[in-house]
DNA sequence: AAATTTCTGAAAAATTTTTTACATTTCGAT
DNA sequence: ATCGAAATGTAAAAAATTTTTCAGAAATTT
């Protein structure tokens, strides 16, 4: 690399403080694909960003270089030093760290987990487990235990805008009993439950059970106990070099079930969302993306 | 790449023989530092091979391309699929569906995420932020707004049985600002804040910084107006086929702080992990692992 | 060795790309 | 709500790059 040590990936993510919104949503483009789109004419990198030409120029010359040309020159440059390197420590995921070190090891560790847990999962399965969260005919119950009410809740959360008749119980409160007294038959409980499986959970999906409802469970490779009553059964890889199991996984499958649901009734969920980001917006909780 | 799945390196070296001298001589020249020697001016190249500028250009075409540009596009494209595939590509990942099942699509999706997340992180403020967590002089408060508060607990959960003094506090709870009267000068702060960024996390970071307090902010990728303030902000790639947003590299990130915190003062934690498991065991919540 | 074909490069023409100038919009402060 | 400054985009000018044309050089054939 020339003079600079620096990259100008680097460069743009130092700088991104002093630049102006046109040119942020550029910088994140150029660094979307770097560095092959910096390498192209100035006018596609402007059409790609959707900005305008002279956006692109005018933060060029802000990152320090005279012209566009110039600056494609030092991509180049550091292109041709990366490839001559043989020391292409691409085989990391942060590179600037080593391979050992723990951001390395346990996203190593937690795209293994995703491979086997998908390599085992049934499409099918899944499929059936959208369908039975997607019908609103039944209530949707979701259960959480000490650590997987948190994965309970970020399903709940999403559910609210998708969908009416909906509860998220904790097993580990006092106060689930009540919830239950109204289940129906043919209701349905998505119900978290990873090692070291909750006896509250158990009895809870007992109890679900044998009023009729039909149980979709997120586990862990050994799976809880509840799976004998559960009608769909997904499990999780979770080990991570960590005392702790990761959850990574599983909130995976848990989103991608989010937007697999919503796909199957988007019609109604529009103009849920629609409604639900105007009260939002009423109370002021959010600003306005800029 | 097009419809061959040869790359230009090789369509060089499978025509080497049908080329002339000076076209040789350029084709050379091309492999020495190869692709970014491509990407230049049709002129530089020609000065490097010394060759004449048409020589390059009737090779070009001899190569099946158009003209020079539509050569360099085709360069540029190389370069984009082999920066996105070096880790982790699978076809599919769900093997029993297709790939343009959800499954596959929303990780493929998450993969690139973390890819990118990863990429873009610098390990030493990765550190610098578990060193600050780690520290049990300070208390730490961990906050979360109306998705990511669940992201907080997560941390939270798993904080309590490494360290004590921690608040797990919600910016859109009412009660926050009777947590705050408490903070003093670097305490630390860990923030979640994701698009759409919320006006009370904003505020509750001003008043913590105001106060003194260090914060760790973890947002996506387009930043919080909070990173303003905060001492180290984590940006997490978060773009799903979804209506959506992923929280999933976040999660991974949370995890391995947790990991990362835990090695730091392992000798406090193993007590205190032990401690609670005790209390968990006696209130009879869990069963045995068998 | 001459003639013919093929290859090569200089220079002009055509095209594309980059830069500059200026009008419009957006944003923040008063 | 109004003003002024900063930011962004449109469009034209300037600069560069690429393509074409054509003449001379090298290689091949007769």
């Amino acid at each position: 690399m020339s003079a600079t040590a620096l990259t100008i990936s680097d460069r743009i993510q130092q700088e991104l403080d002093n630049l102006t919104r046109a040119e942020r949503q550029l910088a994140h483009s150029i660094l979307e694909n770097y560095p092959a789109s910096g390498l192209g004419p100035l006018s596609s990198l402007a059409k790609d960003a959707k900005v305008s030409v002279p956006t692109v120029a005018r933060m060029v010359q802000k990152l320090g270089f005279k012209g566009y040309p110039e600056f494609q020159a030092e991509l180049r440059e550091e292109l041709r030093a990366k490839v001559k390197n043989p020391i292409a420590k691409h085989d990391t995921w942060a590179e600037g760290a080593p391979s050992e070190h723990m951001l390395n090891r346990f996203t190593d560790a937690v795209i293994d987990n995703i491979k086997h847990t998908l390599g085992q999962i049934e499409p099918q399965a899944f499929d059936k487990a959208c369908e039975m969260v997607a019908d609103t005919d039944s209530h949707l119950y979701i259960v959480g235990g000490r650590i997987t009410h948190t994965l309970a809740e970020y399903l709940y959360l999403h559910m609210q805008a998708i969908r009416p008749k909906i509860t998220h119980i904790q097993s580990t409160s006092n106060t689930w009993p009540h919830y239950l007294l109204n289940v129906n038959k043919n209701d349905i409980f998505v119900i978290f439950d990873m090692r070291r499986y909750e006896n509250n959970t158990l009895k809870l999906a007992e109890i679900a059970h044998a009023k009729g409802a039909r149980l979709i469970l997120f586990t862990d490779q050994w799976r809880s106990p509840v799976h004998q009553l559960a009608e769909i059964s997904l499990s999780n890889r979770i080990v991570v070099p960590s005392a702790w199991d990761s959850a990574v996984t599983t909130l995976l499958l848990v989103e991608t079930m989010i937007s697999s649901v919503q796909n199957l009734n988007w019609g109604d969920i529009k103009e849920r969302m629609e409604e639900l980001e105007d009260m939002f917006d009423q109370t002021k909780l959010f600003r306005k993306f800029t």
